[in-house]
DNA sequence: CGAGGGTATACCTCGCGTATATACCCTCGG
DNA sequence: CCGAGGGTATATACGCGAGGTATACCCTCG
């Protein structure tokens, strides 16, 4: 989820220290699975290393002093670049899905029953999916909706690989 | 990808070194992006160490002594445990495209823009992907329909994203 | 005074990748 | 025909970032 340039983006906004970064991160991407502090620590300090943010101030709180990150020019150009710029789109054909097919076909397992497990666990999320689609706000109709629609790209592709199984065990056997 | 798993399986077929097993790698599940050597000998280290391989004999070979790994027991029981096993289905509600969309919207730049290049990427790739589908083996069609998929799931969330994207600042600036 | 929450650091293991070492084989110029 | 390079097979060493756990520190409040 790159998150040394989620962190930079949030310091974008306001300067902050690690903690609040770490909430506001939780907040708005965390979604379940929530940022463990080790990562924003040694993510801030990478980039504090880079030249990205820098220290403006310790000030006592609540326990040890906190350090305000200031994100500087260097960080908010890599901030402007990393917005602007698209997401390589699928760039390695490789996926676990697929490895595991294959490696099933090749030590002689029951594929066709794996991928129908598989297609039961999606089923399964799609309706917890639905349901949070359901019960969420707009944010989480957004995420759950990305989920979906995935989870049915794959179902998609578990259908036809199911069907060529045959033909994909003679090219993995050769 | 789970390497560790697939050299796993790939012992399974039959005991095997390191170079070989790279090499089957990246025919089998490589698809243009080989593993690296550094991964494959401390992966199987770590395999050795933890009891799921051990190693049989060394025999010298064309240049340094090839360690023939043999997988165990437990490292045969763990294999058929992920095969048998479905891949747990999107369990976090995170992607980088919602990320890039909600820090477009928090530090007011153009989301609408980013979204629309962030569509022409996929489109490109798809044709690409397109391409590889109609001149390659079955196993590239099959890998290439997977990423097609996806990035078309990808492109229904954008056109919705995007037809979203006043309600979404309204909820991303409170 | 002790429990709990805010805030930070230290440390560990993996994944992933690059660079280097080592041994053998082949080829080609002197 | 010999030896110096160059290619290939095989392995180890090292470095960095991601991710996570454990721990220390300090304040507040019951």
């Amino acid at each position: 989820m790159s998150v040394p340039l989620t962190l930079l983006g949030l310091l974008e906004r306001e300067p902050s220290h690690g903690y609040d970064l770490k909430r506001d991160y939780d907040a708005f991407f965390g979604r379940g699975k929530p940022l463990p502090f080790g990562q924003v620590y040694s993510t801030l300090s990478r980039l504090a290393r880079d030249g990205k943010v820098v220290i403006s101030d310790v000030a006592p709180g609540s326990g040890p002093d906190r350090k305000r990150y200031i994100i500087t020019d260097l960080g908010a150009t890599e901030v402007e670049q990393w917005l602007t710029q698209p997401v390589d789109p699928e760039p390695h054909l490789q996926t676990v899905l697929f490895a595991k097919v294959v490696l099933a076909l090749m030590l002689d397992r029951p594929a066709a029953e794996y991928l129908d497990t598989q297609r039961r666990a999606h089923l399964h999320r799609m309706r917890e999916l639905t349901e949070i689609k359901r019960a969420g706000s707009l944010v989480d109709a957004l995420l759950a909706d990305h989920g979906l629609y995935h989870l049915e790209a794959d179902l998609r592709w578990i259908e036809m690989t199911g069907a060529r199984l045959d033909a994909l065990r003679k090219e993995v056997r050769s």
